[in-house]
DNA sequence: GTCTATAACACGATAGAC
DNA sequence: GTCTATCGTGTTATAGAC
């Protein structure tokens, strides 16, 4: 008797974290396009018309599973860029602490209620095809981080240019999201994984792939070539 | 009159090519779930029931498809690196010759009729998103590079253990097709390309990915971790 | 070989009862 | 809030004329 009325709220806010959830997973594994909504809401256990009644349409439905899977990761990121900058008085970070603060949050902030890379491989699915739809949603979620990286791998690594440096932070988002969409168990029956990363915790991965990007970004400056900006427009 | 014979072969192979040709830019921009056979045989100019008459369905159409554009890259990665080898007379091949290797083919052959990157972001598609079909594709192409590979790089740098040669082919191969993949133009709206790596062209590419790649490489290796397939099922 | 026409089916979205 | 039923549209695949 107590909860007839909370019961109501609880489920109302059930089912549509239910959706959410299930729109996520079923996303990753078939395909946003492919995704059906009659898919979804079996997986969730709802109504057909229920994401008619929660979402507006199957867009807003993807904008916010993509915002509420993307948004903690970034967050975390920004968080623990900005402790190293804070931490460091206005020098430059270390090297290693700004990769860090790349890769930790997304290793561990990337995994779906039942244990896999579902936001690992629905972020390699928009990248891989870009939609005006998604393309905003990364936008607005992706802007403020690059920037923010980008500035602080340019303290750290003065003797980089900002062309090259935007290219090996491009290499280290690739890095990372090759190996994450490669764990799930999703992407067990892909070639090359024979040897299988398999005993493989989050925190070996993350010091794995933090020595590996940093050692790339150290690598000496190819000579000018790049950031010759000049040379276009000109004869 | 005499090519009234020769005209009609001509054609004949002619509408096939179309329709390959077609058919990846088609799957590379839309997708290939949400490409319709419509699209892709408007684009080639040909009709709509020409899909069924040159392959016997849209599976076996992307499954031509995908060969077409995976094989060259592959057979020149592979004939780059047996020449490596060949060269170093039984001893290991230089690290930095094993992975331009691995680069200089994928980014001089993944080109498509337009100047573009259909290929890569059809390999980033099929790769985020696997199905069986595209999966037993991947499996027949790339199987030997990554075994001739990873053996080439394990010879090279016998101070890492195998899962760590593994782990580490695995951030390269994330490197060169993230950066791969933004250099197609249509990958222009896509944030943290601001800076854009406008005048750049494919010998520079090779090379800073050669450098970030082998220095990756040439990172101390972590104590032990990751190869203890022991540590799995038991207590 | 190329084309038109159509069969057979699945989709997103919605109207309206409960 | 939840459900059923259905509308309108678009798809692959194919049959059969040319």
């Amino acid at each position: 008797m107590r909860d007839s009325k909370v019961g109501r709220i609880e489920k109302e806010i059930d089912t549509r974290e239910r959706l959410l959830d299930a729109a996520l997973r079923v996303f990753a594994d078939r395909g946003i396009d492919a995704a059906t909504l009659r898919e979804i809401t079996e997986a969730a256990g709802a109504n057909i018309a229920s994401v008619n009644y929660y979402f507006r349409s199957k867009d807003e439905l993807t904008r916010s599973v993509l915002e509420k899977c993307l948004k903690p990761v970034n967050d975390a990121r920004l968080a623990a860029l900005q402790q190293r900058l804070a931490e460091s008085k206005g020098g430059a970070a270390a090297l290693e602490d700004i990769v860090e603060a790349l890769v930790r949050p997304m290793v561990e902030h990337s995994v779906d209620s039942r244990g896999g890379r579902a936001p690992v491989r629905l972020l390699l699915q928009v990248r891989a095809l870009p939609r005006p739809l998604t393309n905003t949603i990364l936008a607005e979620q992706f802007d403020r981080i690059h920037r923010s990286f980008l500035d602080a791998f340019a303290k750290a690594l003065p003797e980089l240019s900002p062309a090259e440096i935007a290219l090996r932070y491009d290499f280290a988002r690739g890095a990372i999201m090759q190996i994450l969409g490669d764990l799930d168990p999703a992407s067990r029956h892909l070639p090359g994984l024979t040897v299988g990363h398999s005993g493989l915790d989050d925190e070996h991965v993350i010091q794995h792939l933090t020595r590996f990007i940093s050692e790339g970004f150290r690598a000496p400056a190819l000579e000018a070539c790049a950031h010759n900006g000049a040379a276009r427009g000109r004869p």
